[in-house]
DNA sequence: TATTGTTATACTCTATAACTATA
DNA sequence: TATAGTTATAGAGTATAACAATA
C-alpha cells in the first residue's frame, strides 16, 4: 500500500525528472555502478582506472601533470599512487631534470592490470551502445562535452 | 613548458574522453557547480533542493516514501530534515494512521525558499538550453533516462 | 516479524592549508 | 618567489548495523 514506487530507479518524480542536473546524477550513478560491477582486477573504481590509463598512455608523466589532466588535486593523488605502488602496479621514478617531481610509470603488472581494466571497460561501453545505439552514444558524448562549457562563464 | 593543458576542463585525455562514464562525471560536476553558483537562498545544494521540491509537491509524504522516491537511505535523510526544521523550512507532523512515521510539510518560509530555488533552477536550466538548444536538451534527457536501465540487468 | 525513524559509524571523494625540498 | 610532492584535516555524500517504538 505504498503510494510511491519503492524502487528508486523507477520512481516518478515529475518535476525533478525534467532537470538535467538530476537526470545527470542518476545516470552517472547507474553508469559507474555498471562499470564497477564489470571490473575484475585490482583496479575496480573509475577514479583509479582514469589514473592508471593516463599513466599508461603518458609514461613519464609527473604527478602534477596527471592532476592537471584529470582535474584532481595533487593532495588527493598521493594515496592513489601509494596504493598503486604497494600493489606493484606503478612506480615513482626521479626526474632527471627536476628533483622535485616524480615521473610515473606502470610496471608490467600495471600494464596487465590496465589491459584487463580496458577489456572490462570495452564490455561496459558495449552495454551502453546496446542501450543507446552507436549514434545515440555519439550524440550523448557531444552533448556532455558542450555541458562542460558551463564552467567557463 | 607544460606538455599537458593546465586547465582541467580543457584537458586532452584522448582515450578517456571517449568513455561515457568519464564524460558523464565531468559534465555532472560542471552542471552541479553551475546550479550551486546560481542559488541564492538557504537551499543551495542539489540534494537539499530535491528533498525540498519533493516535499513541496507531495505534502504529507513520509520520510521513508521520500527516501524511496529519491533513492537515498533513510539514515541520511534525518540530518537534512533536522536542518530544514532548524531553518524553519519544514516540519515533521505525526501521522494520524501510523505513529511510527512522520508526515513532512513545508512551512510558509519553506515554500518561499522553494519558490526562490525554483527560479534559480529555471535560470540554470535556461543556461543549459542556451548551450544545447531545446531539442538537444530533450535528447539528452532521453538518453540519460535510457542509461538508468543499466541498473536493471 | 517487519517497518519507521534514529544513532553511530565508516568509507569515499573532494577541498584547503601548510610544510619540505627543490627550482 | 614559485612549484612539486606531501601531510593533516575537514566537509560532503553514501553505506551498514543496530536500536526503540510501533505495526
Amino acid at each position: 500500500m505504498k503510494t510511491k514506487e519503492r524502487n528508486s530507479s523507477t520512481a516518478q518524480l515529475d518535476e525533478l525528472d525534467q532537470h538535467v542536473g538530476y537526470a545527470l546524477r542518476r545516470a552517472q550513478l547507474a553508469v559507474f555502478a555498471d562499470f564497477i560491477a564489470g571490473q575484475r582486477g585490482p583496479v575496480a573504481r573509475p577514479g583509479q582506472f582514469s589514473v592508471l590509463a593516463v599513466i599508461g598512455t603518458h609514461p613519464g608523466i609527473t604527478q602534477s601533470q596527471l592532476c592537471a589532466a584529470l582535474g584532481i588535486k595533487r593532495a588527493n593523488l598521493v594515496a592513489v599512487i601509494d596504493q598503486f605502488e604497494s600493489l606493484g602496479l606503478a612506480r615513482r621514478l626521479p626526474s632527471a631534470t627536476d628533483r622535485r617531481s616524480n615521473r610515473l610509470q606502470l610496471t608490467s603488472a600495471g600494464q596487465r592490470a590496465l589491459q584487463s581494466a580496458r577489456s572490462a571497460q570495452a564490455r561496459h561501453e558495449a552495454r551502453i551502445v546496446k542501450l543507446l545505439g552507436a549514434e545515440g552514444r555519439r550524440e550523448l558524448l557531444e552533448l556532455l562535452a558542450k555541458l562542460c562549457e558551463l564552467k567557463r562563464s
